[in-house]
RNA sequence: GCUCUGGUGGUGGAAUGGUAGACACGAGGGACUUAAAAUCCCUUGCCCGCAAGGGCGUGUGGGUUCAAGUCCCACCCGGAGUACCA
């Protein structure tokens, strides 16, 4: 019978469904694991091939560990709100919830065709209520929540509040907005709005005007993560700093702990880079420089007024200060500047405030900046040093303000050069080696080498002296040893439609959360999906869109009265609100009493193996973390990191095909080979859907449009050869490839090979289906070992050949070399074909082994080989390794890299044996004179000898 | 610029420091067939040679080693991330 994919696929499916086989519980008596894929954007488009070579490789882990006989948790759901389909809601009037649950239903359905191993009971979707729930109450605990630093963990707001009436801020180390200082008789003084102001400044979610990228297109902000040179990540269109009233997540609360965090964890070094990268953790110093005052004398105490803090992460050049340089924002430029200067000052400042982040992005290199007229003093040489403006000093970094040293570093030596302004070496790699640093053509800034002209560190090492000057500052009390972090808290409102809704209302302008027991707060319907007149997010179209706080439930906008009745918050969360904790809901998805229960995590635990794209390195893995973190200091989540073993799937990229159009010829098209200049063709993307192993086919292209319907072609060999090229996979360049029409042609289980086979799953690669043949041959050949089967003892050769694979395959599978894997089921079955092995106890073990591969075809012919059961109930074959002992085994031998042969011993044999057959073999009087000096003898490798 | 990756036939890619190019595609040749499809067999890194055989070969140049695609140093080229982060 012929290897009939279609039907042994949809049968096997169905079976699937129908008996549940994939439903996974939470208890077991079998260890557990827990396979995760991030879960997809439902776009419109559908799936293209890139999706599923994730999802195909975490599929074959899971089912691998199942057989292994482990208990795993492979769930999937979808990442439900976002841009896309608000954006298509604007333009057509269709709610987003429409295309959503429409695009989920397509994803599905090119799931299911597959052959996923996923437990749908406990898919989740971002979008629903029961979901969200627990997705705003998280942003509640937040909000209840800061950041203690000494006792380094979350803590509830109240215990906080108990603090300030007792001591005031005295003894306090949090992570908040701006440090304040005050009593407990001020704290008890105040009022209510005074209290909640100060106390935003602590909440891990605060409310708080921050600069922040704004898209005007989009018509909301967008975190760093989502910008990318100045444009927004969806749409490209253009962002703009502006200064707004947001929702943040205190991230960086925790940016110690997520770098800490990376060691524990079983992640690629390139991923942990780039998020080291972007939590960007400096050590350094803060410094006070003390302003020139009347007398021109050092005036520290007092410090708020009379000084300004500058960061460094080379206290140790202090000695090559020569001017300071504020950011344009810099809130001291006002009071420190002398009135000549005034005029160009202000003329800069207003220049550098209305440039566009792109603008100044594209014109790093230029050198811009002006001086105030104001000085500082050098603290340690009591120097008078002019104070300057410029845009390469930034805001959001540090404090705002730098210690310029040109010598030793290139931002400052550009400045000092454009401006004319003065070079000190203060660093030499050798004690001696000073020169005149105006004949150099860049500054030194490497941390290595000598200080020199440095007073009291002179001859020190760079290291040695970067503590001694630490040391000094803080004896004297004019700064101390520091870290900053580049990673800025995430901001976390959308002026948009299509997300979660805040669990907060508004009494006089104080936000206060909605009771925890009247989640979740349910996205209103809205009239429009644009911005209202005034300018206010989609939300203030939403009549029902009111708070009353004494019926504890949503009314009404027109009944607001300010007295029991507030208007509710508009905004709405980011897409990475609702994909940070979805993994812990899986455990637990039913659950409407709690997130997730103790039972399942303290079960479950985290995730073991999480397959997905290196695009979410600075983003969804950066929030995901914090939040599990918080949730962990919170005693919820069991483990600190979420998730233990990462893999990223690399891209697949398209493989576009052009024809080539003669320009002398606008109805000729050349074939690839015929072509002698390209400079005399114009090439054109065909759609590779008409192109075969880069052969085109031709009365297709001719229907494909009616331009080409008269189209002539130049042919080698009777074909046209169409060229190719690596490209982005996209629409407008024909080379997306759809998983379906696969599926239709070759079946599922061909697909899952065939991406496997197509490279290593870490590694981008193309996509091109000229191999797809050569796997689904492949099936056909095992298809065909399992005719007449038969109940004879399976030679020693069969053998042989069975727990090789069996060795290979489990090596493969725990190295997740999933193409080598599929390369060792080839041969196999090749060698197999050649020994016409029809061997019952040989083939049925190889069933089980491809099961985690082509899990269709492995249950059709397990239940040929007379099963009853599933083969996804079958054990992972044993390994035994007596089987391939071999009485002999092949040796080569070498001299010198030059003479080669080969050896039969036995396969126990010493290194006296082998001394004795390298004597004894005829080879061996060609170049073998006297007694050997040594031998080297490697087992199952090489034997050299030397004379 | 910095960080991380990678560089092996016509192509995708194999090689715990141990016979480089497994496996597959493509190409060429052949068998079966009226024919096609399907299937099977042979050849296929480059150069010299009718052949036996020989020489050269993992981006480049050095080094360590009995032995290097693999380890070390320098350089060249691609890909990704990030970017006045003090």
């Amino acid at each position: 019978m012929d290897y009939n994919f279609g039907e042994i696929e949809s049968r096997w499916q169905n079976y699937w469904r129908e008996h549940g086989v994939y439903h996974v519980k939470n208890d077991s008596d079998k260890p557990h694991y827990y396979v995760l894929d991030m879960f997809p954007y439902p776009s419109g488009a559908g799936l293209h091939v890139g999706h599923p070579l994730g999802y195909i490789a975490s599929d074959i882990y899971a089912r691998y560990k199942r057989l292994r006989g482990y208990n795993v948790l492979h769930p999937m759901g979808y990442d439900a709100y976002g841009l896309p389909a608000e954006q298509y809601a604007i333009q057509t009037g269709q709610h987003p919830a429409i295309t959503t649950e429409q695009n989920i239903n397509r994803y599905r359905e090119q799931l299911d065709k597959i052959g996923f191993s996923f437990d749908w009971d406990r898919e989740v979707r971002t979008c629903e209520p029961r979901y969200y729930k627990w997705t705003q109450w998280t942003f509640l605990q937040l909000f209840k929540h800061y950041y203690d630093n000494t006792a380094n963990k979350a803590l509830p707001i109240a215990s906080l509040v108990e603090r300030f009436a007792k001591q005031g801020t005295q003894g306090l180390d949090a992570a908040c907005t701006e440090v304040l200082d005050f009593s407990s008789e001020e704290w008890n003084s105040w009022d209510e709005a005074k209290c909640q102001q100060v106390l935003m400044n602590y909440r891990l979610a605060y409310l708080a005007d921050i600069p922040v990228n704004w898209c005007a297109e989009l018509g909301t902000v967008l975190a760093n993560d989502e910008v990318v040179n100045g444009l927004s990540v969806r749409g490209g269109y253009p962002v703009e700093r502006k200064l707004m009233r947001q929702w943040s997540l205190r991230v960086s609360a925790y940016a110690q702990r997520l770098v800490d965090g990376l060691e524990q964890i079983d992640w690629t070094d390139s991923l942990k880079e780039i998020q080291r990268n972007w939590i960007g953790r400096s050590e350094g110093a803060a410094v006070w420089f003390p302003l020139e005052n009347e007398d021109g004398k050092l005036k520290i105490e007092n410090s708020d007024d009379a000084a300004f803090e500058i960061f460094t992460t080379r206290p140790d050049t202090i000695f090559g200060v020569t001017f300071m340089v504020l950011c344009p924002e810099h809130e001291l430029i006002d009071s420190i500047t002398t009135p000549e200067q005034k005029a160009e000052v202000e003329a800069y400042v207003t220049w550098a405030k209305n440039r566009s982040e792109r603008e100044r992005q594209a014109e790093v290199k230029k050198v811009s900046g002006v001086f105030t007229g104001a000085y500082a003093i050098n603290p340690l040489t009591e120097e008078k040093i002019p104070i300057w403006v410029s845009e390469y000093v930034l805001a959001g970094y540090g404090t705002g303000a730098i210690m310029a040293v040109p010598a030793h570093d290139s931002r400052d030596f550009a400045f000092a050069r454009h401006f004319n302004l003065p070079i000190r070496q203060v660093v030499a790699l050798e004690k001696d080696a000073v020169s005149d640093p105006d004949t150099w053509e860049e500054s030194m800034d490497a941390k290595t080498g000598y200080s020199v002209n440095s007073g009291f560190v002179t001859g020190m090492k760079v290291k040695e002296a970067m503590a001694a000057v630490i040391n000094k500052i803080e004896e004297m009390g004019i700064g101390h040893r520091t870290v900053n972090y580049r990673l800025r808290d995430a901001i976390f409102s959308r002026q948009r439609y299509w997300g979660e809704p805040f669990p907060i209302y508004y009494k006089n302008n104080i936000s206060y959360p909605i009771p925890e027991e009247c989640l979740p707060l349910e996205l209103p319907e809205v009239s429009e999906f644009k911005p209202t007149a005034t300018g206010e997010p989609p939300l203030g179209h939403a009549q029902k869109w009111a708070w009353d706080e004494k019926n504890r439930c949503v009314v009404e906008k027109s009944l607001i009265d300010n007295k029991t009745i507030f208007p509710l918050e508009l905004s709405t969360m980011p897409g990475f609100a609702g994909s940070s904790g979805y993994y812990l809901r899986y455990m637990d998805p039913h659950n409407d009493e709690a997130y997730f229960g103790k039972d399942a995590v303290n079960y479950w635990q985290k995730v073991d193996l999480y397959v997905g794209g290196a695009e979410h390195a600075s983003g969804h893995l950066i929030y995901a973390r914090f939040w599990n973190k918080f949730l962990h200091d919170m005693g919820m989540s069991v483990v600190e990191e979420p998730f233990q073993k990462l893999i990223n799937q690399g891209m697949i990229q398209g493989r576009s095909n052009f024809v080539y159009r003669s320009k002398a010829d606008n109805g000729l098209f050349l074939s690839k080979g015929l072509i002698k200049d390209m400079d005399d063709v114009t090439p054109i993307h065909v759609d590779i859907n008409m192109v075969d192993n880069d052969v085109l086919d031709i009365e297709r292209f001719r229907q494909w449009r009616p331009e080409f319907a008269d189209a002539r072609f130049e042919l080698e060999d009777g074909k046209y050869i169409c060229g190719w090229e690596v490209e982005k996979m996209s629409k407008s360049m024909y080379n997306v490839q759809n998983p379906d029409d696969l599926v239709a042609r070759y079946g599922a289980d061909t697909l899952r090979l065939y991406e496997m086979f197509l490279g290593p799953v870490e590694q981008a690669k193309p996509w091109d289906t000229n191999g797809i043949e050569g796997v689904h041959r492949f099936l056909k050949k095992f298809w065909r070992l399992f005719e007449n089967l038969s109940d004879e003892a399976p030679s020693k050769e069969e053998q042989k050949v069975l727990h090789q694979t069996i060795k290979k395959i489990t090596d493969d599978v725990e190295r997740f070399s999933f193409n080598t894997a599929v390369s060792t089921f080839m041969i196999c079955a090749n060698t197999l074909t050649d020994l016409k092995c029809n061997k019952r106890d040989v083939l049925k073990p190889l069933t089980v082994l491809i099961a985690p591969f082509a899990p269709h075809i492995a249950e059709e012919l397990w239940h040929q080989t007379g099963e009853n059961t599933t083969v996804c109930d079958a054990e992972w074959p044993k390994y035994d390794e007596s089987q391939l002992v071999e009485d002999t085994v092949k040796y080569p031998v070498q001299f010198n890299g030059k003479m080669r042969f080969t050896l039969d011993l036995p396969a126990t044999a010493t290194q006296a044996d082998a001394l004795e057959a390298v004597k004894a073999a005829p080879e061996s009087g060609k170049w073998l004179t006297g007694e050997p000096k040594k031998v080297v003898f490697v087992p199952k490798k090489i034997i050299n000898i030397v004379c």
